[in-house]
DNA sequence: TGTACATCAGTGAACGCGCGTTCACTGATGTAC
DNA sequence: TGTACATCAGTGAACGCGCGTTCACTGATGTAC
């Protein structure tokens, strides 16, 4: 009735975790998810991983640099569910950027935890950080895209790309951040945030001449 | 040369301190404004009001209560900061709309800790709560200016007045939590905050048919 | 294929610390008469 | 105006707890030969 000799290896119990510092990002993310950015302890991370209080030590400064990598993770995947949501402008630039904010607020609220780590967290990554890099591929995204909308504009009419692509984030951040919290944190609006972001960029388009109407 | 006889009594070590529940929020303000909303305990806020660390729970059920009021507060002085930017209108609407926006953004980098508290703290506030109702009676004054700047559009062109103040204030909480902080935790922006709420919401206005030029 | 060794990624015990919370208490204040 | 008493808003000592952090250690893994 050995059990050792027949059966897989019990994944658990072994002296080397792995890959601790994988799963203590999870810990942390899920800790997050319960009681917020600031509800966590490093300890209590480690005992998530099934792990002593001295591991995290082996892989993390403190609990700010595992929290900094949280964020890192958080904007790796957001850059690559925007990418996704893009989809290169196909059919139409329009469709396609109603989409990519569609899939912002999804993401937020999805991941209320990444997103707590990324945008709530109190820290502010230094520029050259992973996780301020990461920041920057993610924007970088969402500019491309904007590029992509106003391409067809005439020279004369089309804005600078880097201002529309500000005033967009931060209005889909607003409306996020207020109202589409995966957590319960969000407030009450009496208009769904997917609503809410297709009616102010339907306006806010109308306003520099584009729009579902203008055939682009 | 008893100095009790004829100086002003010392304001200090007195057995009751006379106005412990605001000393706290000040208290709790300032250490907010140093270490966000997660780096201080209720010990501390004590501390920092020079009293006893049971003294709180006299006031205070614990410290989410403290920073509920707080928030609180931060809505108060946030409802009378906007209010008094938009001047009932004057001279026109859209000129104390602009002041309002910019008063939205004043607010958020002057009182990052208010602020903090207000919208970062995690809490989430029950509807019939202090906090949430000052937090309707800011959003009331918003609402309100919403209204006088769509007032003169002929009613077929006047969108939902709800909707619009939201798609402002989403505008403006975006912008303020992204780039306006006071303390160090916003992201550089290539614009100022100032000029990319101007910009975007002249081309939000635009969108509606409102604007500087529309004569309004 | 086997062995020796260096390196790595964990352990677990220990420590000092500050926090949250309770409690019986006490000094100050307000009020009825 | 004075006195007795109730109430209020503090104190300070005590407690148990979990956290952060360090340390010498040890089991597992990788690699040179």
């Amino acid at each position: 009735m050995n059990h050792r000799d027949h059966a897989p290896r019990p994944t658990r119990r072994r002296y080397h975790h792995g890959n601790l510092k994988e799963a203590l990002v999870e810990a942390a993310r899920s800790l997050i998810a319960e009681k917020g950015p600031a509800g966590f302890t490093f300890a209590e991370a480690a005992r998530h991983a099934g792990v002593s209080a001295a591991a995290p030590y082996r892989h993390y400064r403190d609990r700010d640099d595992l929290i900094a990598d949280v964020a890192r993770h958080g904007f790796e995947r957001f850059e690559a569910a925007l990418e996704r949501a893009w989809r290169n402008g196909t059919p139409n630039a329009y469709e396609a950027y109603e989409r990519l904010g569609r899939a912002y607020l999804a993401f937020a609220r999805a991941e209320p935890a990444y997103y707590a780590a990324m945008f709530e967290s109190g820290l502010s990554f230094s520029p050259a950080s992973a996780a301020a890099l990461a920041s920057d591929r993610a924007f970088e995204v969402l500019r491309q895209a904007t590029a992509g909308l106003i391409a067809d504009l005439p020279e004369a009419r089309r804005p600078p790309v880097t201002m529309m692509a500000l005033h967009i984030w931060s209005l889909a951040h607003g409306i996020a951040s207020l109202f589409s919290r995966g957590d319960g944190t969000g407030r009450k609006s009496p208009i769904s945030p997917e609503e809410l972001l297709e009616s102010a960029l339907l306006i806010y388009l109308r306003g520099l001449g584009l729009g579902p109407d203008a055939g682009n």
